[in-house]
DNA sequence: GTCTATAATTTGATAGAC
DNA sequence: GTCTATCAAATTATAGAC
């Protein structure tokens, strides 16, 4: 696998701000963990909210390039809400802490306006994204507008409270509607 | 209004980190806020995990106090449910940003135990009121006991969309399974 | 691209006067 | 209870050598 340094430092903010939010990772603790020097982590992102936006852009792109297009999940038998609901599972149970958006959106009141845009783009392509899972699976446009951002809450929500109890079948409640139905 | 300083510093801190989470309020950013100077906050709680663990059983002994019994709520022929909902949905309203514990639940993993065990705590009195309210509505035990969890991570997920995109109607699209039912 | 060195600020926390 | 004064550590960020 290409792992450049940029890629790492990338990989480590995702984690530090999946696990404690955007003042919880810092140039030197990325450094430590990536095996360079602070001021080198500043050379390839210069402020903090350069490397805020970027961590954002790259977890968007690697999250939704995952997903794969919902009408060709339906065509091979596979149901793309399923597959949805267990990207997220997944993101739990390899103990890499919340969703990063979710986190973040959290967090938006106090984050630069920069990050928070990235945030809002994050959930713009899942919705688009869920939106065409639901019309593929035979609600119109209306139902499956309204049914994506449901998802979409039930997601977060249930991320937040599986994560407060290190407790995987919180979240397999929580979703058991998305999953059946 | 009583308001003597304890309170003062706990009002402070509970809007802060309900704005930016843990990280986002200090020692001198709440002394200022109050008026004070934070060697005097430092009296009313010695450390910031003692801040941490006070505010959150301040939020949850509020939250829950502001909310009455599901059965008295019934009664006076109001739904339960939809009171607890216009809880959420105000607090977005007054700009206070995003339910304090859903804020800490998600950043519960780079948080000191003591306050994580408040959090849980406020999400065991929330499960244990909305399982109570939807077994007034009819619900037998098992489905109240899924219901609620199900009714906290949509309520927890709309408050995050609503917070990132600063709109209520996504709270009210995102909720009104909860209400319409 | 990475390093050393350093600046300017903020942080959690303490000692001791009043 | 609140203050002044201070500390050690951590923070974002920059300058300049290699």
């Amino acid at each position: 696998m290409k792992q450049d340094k940029e890629t790492a430092i990338l990989k480590t903010a995702e984690e530090m701000v999946r696990q404690g939010g955007y003042n919880s990772f810092s140039f030197r603790s990325i450094a430590s963990a990536v095996g360079i020097k602070s001021s080198s982590v500043h050379y390839h992102f210069a402020t903090k909210e350069d490397l805020g936006v970027a961590v954002t852009k790259f977890y968007t792109d690697k999250f939704i390039s995952a997903l794969g297009s919902p009408k060709s999940l339906f065509e091979n038998g596979k149901d793309p809400i399923v597959k949805y609901v267990s990207m997220f599972r997944e993101a739990l149970e390899e103990d890499k802490g919340m969703c990063m958006c979710g986190m973040l959106g959290a967090e938006a009141d106090s984050l630069p306006e920069s990050v928070v845009s990235e945030i809002r783009d994050f959930f713009r392509r899942n919705l688009l994204w869920l939106n065409e899972a639901y019309q593929v699976k035979g609600c119109n446009s209306s139902q499956a507008e309204a049914k994506a951002l449901q998802a979409m809450a039930i997601l977060e929500g249930a991320m937040i409270i599986s994560n407060t109890h290190d407790d995987l079948a919180m979240f397999d409640l929580s979703t058991q509607l998305l999953v059946n139905s």
